[in-house]
RNA sequence: UGCCCUGUAGCUCAAUUGGCAGAGCGCCUGGCUCUGGACCAGGAGGUUCCAGGUUCGAAUCCUGGCGGGGCAACCA
């Protein structure tokens, strides 16, 4: 499948527009991860985005280490998320980079912000800077620390460097503004001393920078020039900002935010990902089962795969949650037409074909690949009297629609023959040991034959086969959502291991990397991890979509893997997982209005505004004066709509004085409007001019509709074209769908480049469209 | 009860910037088939969070409300 190019989101709407305006020469980009944890699926979300920005945009992305922590770094977790991403096939060529490098630059910028006035070193302990924070809704207080003098503070700050001060004992922090609504902005933390030692720096360092600090700054001196990082940073931009202004960096970076990527039934918190890890709930970082990529790597997925999968899902800045189901899709579409089809049973169950002949073995060749894939290839399958096949492809008391083997019932045996159930041998305590089924002759697959079974199942020679060890995956989690008590919500069964499964004999010279289909069951591969073990070990990578008549599945695990296959599920285990806490009574109405203060219910009433129209414009500066100015000459009402509604908007926040034109104009402009002199969508053209600078409304009219097209004739030309265009439309709308009036009257609109009258058009196009229906 | 972000199909996203509300996944039906897969054809599914306003026309602009997420680590 063709990766499609990425839709226009809007960082790449933001990147078009600085390479438009010129403020951009060249796109820099860097993926930042902290060397503290293995790669997972968010960050390839995440680096598929800024590698793929670089590409796109022929610029560059950095590869940048954001280690400015001692106590969480290691270098094997660098050496881990760099053998990922290029495992993902990205390439940061010389562009490695790391924080801790910058700690002497980012040192100096520390200093020269401390002779500005505008960091400044506090002895305050830890709980005590906390006290003084305040809450989100109360503003904080200042340390009495705060006033030093920058000598004193530059002289305290170079001898927390030089060690003289324990761990925690002080601490720099940038002046800003305790009061702040944006509790970043409350004095933010600049270093902190951690007699520690560094896995890069060893111990060349006692302080260390906070990520604010540490972050804009490192991008700046990359020249970095789109910074993109996840939704829970855009409270910390403001800071961002502030500090890049401080030091009076230009050109600089900016900093943009997208939603982290979140799959149901899936964590993507480190944090959480080595608790698993370290309480060995999984089997490492690697374990299949892990949202990691060096999991979804030994699970047998592959890079294409996952960066489909990235680039399908977009980028926006709503926080949402994915299904894993598309996940799974893009995994079966990379390898449907890759992976070579071989029998293999999971769960074996004997059968013996009463009528054929003793010791007699034939040699099916079967093609490797399904009539629907374009490749050749094929292997020889051997077949004998003895031959197994999975348990549950038979049911001596079959639900409705099973397609499989029943007493007495007939099955085709893939690329073999068909066979008839004659008899159930059984144990004594009843159980199933034993089908003994007669081989109806002359129905080798491709022979031509009466007999249409309703199924086909897969099977393997009993003595040929090899034994196999195959591992089914489910989701780590039952839950959708684990949340905090994620340990609770862990999935009993994420691991199934059928350690009797047995293989058609012909994987046995096939290289060990191989991904296979195991017919009717899933894509596999041998796990990696294992490859030397006997019998093999075979990772279940995806199963096949499974449809089986009745049920409603929202997992292929549940129902495929974990399970054998096609096995009924009673009715409440496949209940839908409980839905999002989200959106919960959209439909009840409420319409819940903000009392209004006595002023502005004053103001409001002797206006004679409605709410809405009001409301626009009181809380605006110097808007009621315009209003009141205006209506000496024209209707308040009028006056505030278009206040209300075009002028104000149009301004986007500049004040009313920045205007070219004042009250008695724009009050000439709403009378054109209100006397029919102009249209509204004339009036709207002249307000655009007089935005631009031109003073006069009525001069400005006669050249708007100088260009106008009113001409009926040259209209009605217009508008039969468009319904030519259109005779699909036409004829829906003379069978009753009205509402595509709105559509007539907007291409013709369209093909006038607004230059009519859109009341006339509409007048026009309703009766031509009255013409047309007779 | 502050500041910031955000509400379009079951899920994830589009909608040429005010002019037919669409796509992928999922689901259903039919076709094909020696994989209950793949593929092909069709279908269901919408109060564009709600209520007002402006407009010939609003998912889009204006006002108000409601819902969801984030921010008070010497983590990033």
């Amino acid at each position: 499948m063709a990766r499609q190019p990425a839709a226009a989101d809007f960082i790449r709407t933001i990147i078009d527009r600085d390479l438009a305006s010129g403020a951009v020469e060249r796109v820099i980009v860097r993926f930042p991860p902290e060397p503290n944890g293995f790669p997972h699926i968010g960050h390839a979300k995440s680096s598929t985005l800024n590698f793929g920005l670089a590409a796109e945009y022929q610029g560059q992305c950095h590869l940048r280490f954001d280690d400015t922590n001692p106590a969480t770094e290691d270098q094997r977790y660098v050496d881990a998320i760099k053998r990922d991403l290029q495992w993902m096939g990205f390439a940061w060529g010389e562009h490695e980079y790391y924080a801790s490098d910058y700690f002497g630059t980012l040192f100096d910028w520390a200093c020269k912000l401390i002779l500005k006035g505008l960091a400044y070193v506090d002895d305050s302990p830890e709980d005590v800077i906390r006290g003084m924070r305040g809450t989100v809704t109360t503003p904080g207080t200042e340390s009495p620390y705060r006033n030093r003098a920058p000598e004193e503070n530059l002289e305290l700050f170079e001898a927390m460097r030089a060690g003289v001060f324990a761990d925690g004992s002080r601490v720099l922090r940038a002046k800003i503004d305790m009061g702040h609504p944006n509790m970043k902005m409350r004095d933010p933390l600049m270093y902190r001393i951690r007699h520690a030692t560094h896995y890069r720096q060893g111990g060349a360092w006692c302080i260390y920078p906070f990520y604010d600090w540490a972050h804009g700054q490192s991008d700046a001196i990359e020249g970095v020039t789109h910074s993109i990082c996840t939704l829970e940073f855009a409270t910390n931009r403001v800071l961002y900002d502030w500090y890049l202004d401080a030091l009076e960096i230009a050109p600089r970076p900016h900093q943009y935010e997208f939603a982290r990527l979140n799959l149901e039934y899936t964590i993507t918190s480190k944090r959480k990902l080595l608790h698993l890890v370290q309480e060995g709930i999984v089997d490492g970082w690697d374990d299949p089962r892990m949202p990691t990529l060096a999991g979804l790597r030994r699970r047998g997925v592959r890079p294409r795969a996952i960066k489909t999968f990235c680039n399908s899902i977009g980028t926006t800045k709503v926080d949402s949650i994915h299904d894993p189901g598309l996940l799974e899709h893009c995994v079966r579409d990379d390898l449907n037409h890759r992976a070579p089809r071989v029998l293999c049973v999971q769960d074996p169950l004997p059968i013996t074909l009463t009528n054929w002949p003793e010791d007699h073995e034939e040699i099916i060749s079967a093609p490797y690949w399904p009539h629907d894939v374009p490749r050749d290839g094929v292997r020889s399958v051997p077949f004998s009297k003895e031959l197994l096949i999975e348990r549950s492809d038979f049911s001596e008391d079959p639900p409705k629609g099973f397609r499989r083997l029943t007493p007495g019932g007939i099955v085709r045996l893939r690329h073999a023959y068909i066979i008839r159930c004659n008899h159930v041998e059984k144990d004594e305590r009843g159980n199933l040991v034993r089908l003994h089924c007669e081989w109806i002759e002359g129905t080798r697959s491709g022979s031509n034959t009466a007999l249409k079974p309703k199924g086909t199942i897969h099977w393997v020679d009993a003595k040929r086969s090899l034994p196999v060890i195959v591992r089914a995956y489910d989701r780590l989690f039952a839950q959708p959502v684990p949340g905090d008590d994620f340990l609770e919500a862990l999935n009993p069964s994420s691991l199934i291991e059928y350690k009797e499964a047995r293989i058609e004999p012909s994987i046995a010279d096939d290289p060990p990397e191989k991904r296979y289909q195991f017919t009717r069951l899933g894509f596999y591969w041998r796990d990696p991890e294992l490859i030397n073990s006997h019998p093999p070990v075979f990772n279940c990578i995806v199963t096949l979509r499974q449809a089986i008549q009745g049920q409603t599945k929202y997992s292929q695990h549940t129902l495929g893997v974990g399970r054998p296959v096609g096995a009924v599920l009673p009715r409440d285990s496949q209940s839908k997982p409980q839905p999002k806490t989200t959106t919960p009574a959209k439909s009840e109405p409420k319409s819940k209005q903000r009392p209004l203060s006595a002023d502005e219910e004053h103001w409001l009433n002797q206006s004679g505004l409605n709410a809405a129209t009001g409301l626009a414009i009181y809380g605006i500066p110097a808007a009621p004066e315009f209003l009141e100015a205006a209506s000496e000459y024209v209707s308040r009402v009028s006056v505030g709509n278009w206040m209300a509604n075009q002028l104000l908007p149009a301004l986007k926040g500049a004040p009313l004085s920045s205007l070219p034109f004042g009250p008695s104009e724009f009050a000439e402009l709403v009378r054109l409007a209100d006397n029919g002199k102009a249209s509204t969508h004339e009036a709207r053209a002249v307000l655009k001019l007089m935005l631009a600078g031109e003073r006069t409304p009525t001069k400005l009219l006669t050249s708007v509709q100088a260009s106008t097209v009113s001409d009926s004739e040259v209209l009605r030309d217009i508008i039969g074209n468009v319904l030519s265009d259109h005779e699909d439309r036409v004829q829906a709308y003379i069978a009753g769908k009205t509402g595509l009036l709105g559509f007539f009257v907007g291409q013709v609109m369209k093909r006038t480049n607004g230059k009519a009258d859109p009341r006339q058009v509409k007048a026009l196009v309703k009766e031509e469209l009255a013409g047309s229906a007779t």
